[in-house]
DNA sequence: GACAAAGGAGACCGATCTGTCTCCTTTGGC
DNA sequence: GCCAAAGGAGACAGATCGGTCTCCTTTGTC
């Protein structure tokens, strides 16, 4: 099982840098170091292959999130230190999931732009599963329901903003903008 | 000068939906109608045919965007407006930049990683170009500098979050949930 | 030590890629 | 009416694509 961890970082990394389409079969295999033949021993087709560094990233980046949020000592805390996590990673100090190059899963979206797409849909459970995090830290913050779930939707679009904002213009800044912006989002729920 | 137009078109079509490394240069001239080597007395490259699929889209999004919201009694009506368009975009009730597929710049930016990549520049323009129009408008509820600044930069996040959130989740309602928090940020400052 | 499974190296397939070229037709300005 | 430019249709080149296949070597298990 060796060899196909191996094929899912290699293929992941390069997709991840230059985009799915955009990477040969061919150059995997070559950069990896790993026979065509057991390529496809482990993987149907490429696309399962795909689904594989889509499955791979998903839980890479869960739990590095969950693991820089789970320490804090309360709610509040935990969602602060989810742009902390963010701005680590635009500015390339976390070696856990260096380098930067965009949000794969919006990345791999664009490529596989319908919705039902089985990859597309897997791109939508992963965001899902990150709302369900910010969720949970919401929840220790907040007990009126529709409070929880529309300061988590918030969270979650202002880690997908930033995001975009430091990939597309390279505004390195982007996470401590949107810590900002939470920050006064929560402040104003919990005056009243 | 009407071929042109017509390969830059047919061409945005089909690297907005599939993506442009998805898309070969073969597809493009059959459903445009147009001989390959008057693509190539156009174009230099398929690289140059892209770039020009990203400047028309970018004229055509920025003047649509203009339009829904120069209309606007004040600055803030303005704000609100845009997200109003982004509603009727994800929604496909907008004819004039029907369908949606998420946000061609920040798809293309995914293709071309490498911030320093002119395609990828022309991208990150275009955003400064958004970003420009929503500080003019910002500017007309605020005096202070910094507070246009910090504003204009937290509804640009903001759509952008409410983007991709529409895109890769398929949140039809990302919009609407965008402008409620813009509101809220806008109010707070005005409050004080 | 036998043997099956996994892997390596790479030839090979048909299809497609970007880009060039030839040959012919249409068209518009003078 | 002449003639150059633009365009159409498509062959062609060389490379690469995803995927299959053969032949041989390594390796781990009993």
């Amino acid at each position: 099982m060796e060899r196909r961890e191996q094929l899912v970082s290699v293929a992941f990394g390069l997709f991840y840098r230059y985009g799915v389409h955009a990477i040969g079969i061919n150059r995997i295999i070559a950069e990896s170091g790993v026979a065509k033949k057991t390529l496809y021993h482990h993987f149907a087709s490429k696309e399962a292959l795909i689904a594989a560094t889509v499955d791979y990233r998903d839980r890479q980046f869960f739990s590095w999130v969950e693991g820089r949020t789970q320490g804090a000592p309360d709610g509040q805390s935990a969602i602060f230190a989810l742009f902390d996590a963010l701005d680590d990673w635009f500015n390339e100090r976390e070696t856990l999931i260096y380098p930067f190059h965009g949000c794969y899963f919006i990345n791999v979206s664009a490529e596989f732009s319908d919705l039902n797409h089985p990859v597309h849909q897997q791109c939508a459970n992963h965001k899902r599963a990150i709302l369900g995090l910010i969720s949970g830290y919401m929840s220790q913050i907040f007990v009126d329901e529709k409070t929880v779930t529309t300061l988590s939707e918030a969270v979650a679009t202002l880690k997908e903003g930033a995001t975009v904002q430091a990939h597309v213009m390279g505004d390195l800044k982007a996470a401590v903008k949107a810590k900002a912006i939470a920050e006064e989002l929560l402040r104003t729920r919990l005056e009243s």
